[in-house]
DNA sequence: GTCTATAAGGTGATAGAC
DNA sequence: GTCTATCACCTTATAGAC
């Protein structure tokens, strides 16, 4: 994948640094919106308090602006993907696993959004990536699901299948926010909503599964897949 | 206006209904694809294999064609939700439940995508449905829910991030085909596969909501399969 | 570095020929 | 009923003034 340069390096001043922060926030926020077509650069221009000529000048063009956007996201989902293996605890890595997922929604609703739009639209920058980096990530986490269960850990589900129902349940409440708040008849989904929402997901999931609670262990500190 | 009358006194001719459904169809993918903004009235007309005019000419402009194709999609949506009352049986109303939306995701994935491309954009033409008929749908079975729990058919879950699990597990199935395919590295996905995706679902929700089976087992505690 | 002006082409919609 | 020609506008991108 490409590297990703932070522009906040060498001659990037102050200047350039703020205006590429606030172009890179609003064409999220606009890409997120409209998809790639339907995003106008004017819009983002706008958005970010910028002349149109301005986000060209800075990113090349509207379609490196967005490769751009994605890599940050893949970024982002690649900081919060950390290693397990068969030896942890199967109700401690899919409740951190759950509750990673969740805070992504929660802190980057707009990426989010961008990636299923991306997806939705049948992912022609992302092929690559799905069918590559992404498949080997759930393979990974599949064969460690699987000795779980010969182990007698957790159920014999499939665990591609159980990677996408975490989530989907999980990226739901960023992708479909307008659902949401309209059917709860809410403003905005308030923190220990995303609490609840986190404990009835892990609730549903470890106990569907089937997932033995280690015996005489207490819940160790388990702080590698979520975030701080 | 002098119509030619053949064979049909109904509103349109055989000619008019073979464009229309042909233009409806090319516009569910357009519009799933790119999003309101990012579908072309030009590219749904090669798709039907008309000129743009013809387009316009039908379904009167832009606006008026993706509206109506929501309100199709709504129409589906609708014919499927069937009633539920208190006395039904958890098990089998929340697996037929899961099974409609799976067949839903299964025969109507470009209308899914269209409907997940509204809500992401923030469903500027369906706020008025969502606030109102599906809130009013989704607050009448979670009443159902409650009262199972209540009677200690199922564990006390919230009955609306209930429902929104089994919204966002099947409908991911359609909204991300293109990541489940990348990921799996299929084609497509199969038959079997469904129904073994419905079979999982169907037994993680059950399972994991703690739900009773009704007449084969005695309500009390059984803590062999089940945890608590 | 920054922004105005403009190029070259696509957009939704319509008028009018057939 | 059907389709070609056209409208005014908006699109991305660039050239060049300050």
């Amino acid at each position: 994948m490409a590297k990703i340069d932070s522009s906040s390096e060498q001659e990037g001043g102050a200047i350039r640094r703020r205006n590429e922060r606030a172009i890179l926030a609003a064409a999220e926020r606009v890409f997120a919106r409209h998809g790639y077509r339907g995003a106008s650069v004017q819009e983002i221009a706008e958005q970010a308090g910028l002349p149109k000529s301005n986000v060209l000048y800075y990113m090349g063009s509207k379609r490196k602006l967005y490769v751009r956007l994605l890599e940050r996201m893949m970024e982002r989902w690649n900081a919060m993907l950390d290693d397990i293996s068969a030896e942890d605890d199967p109700a401690e890595v899919l409740s951190a696993f759950i509750r990673s997922k969740m805070l992504m929604s929660r802190r980057h609703p707009e990426g989010s959004r961008l990636f299923a739009s991306e997806i939705l639209g049948g992912a022609p920058f992302l092929q690559e990536y799905l069918s590559g980096e992404l498949r080997d990530w759930v393979q990974s986490r599949a064969a460690v699901f699987r000795e779980w269960a010969e182990r007698g850990l957790m159920d014999p589900v499939d665990p591609v299948w159980l990677i996408f129902l975490i989530w989907s349940s999980t990226q739901h409440y960023a992708d479909f926010e307008a659902q949401v708040l309209g059917i709860t008849g809410r403003e905005a989904l308030s923190d220990e909503d995303l609490e609840r929402i986190t404990e009835f997901l892990t609730q549903v999931v470890i106990k569907g599964c089937g997932v033995k609670h280690p015996a005489a262990q207490a819940p160790s500190e388990r702080t590698s897949l979520t975030e701080r």
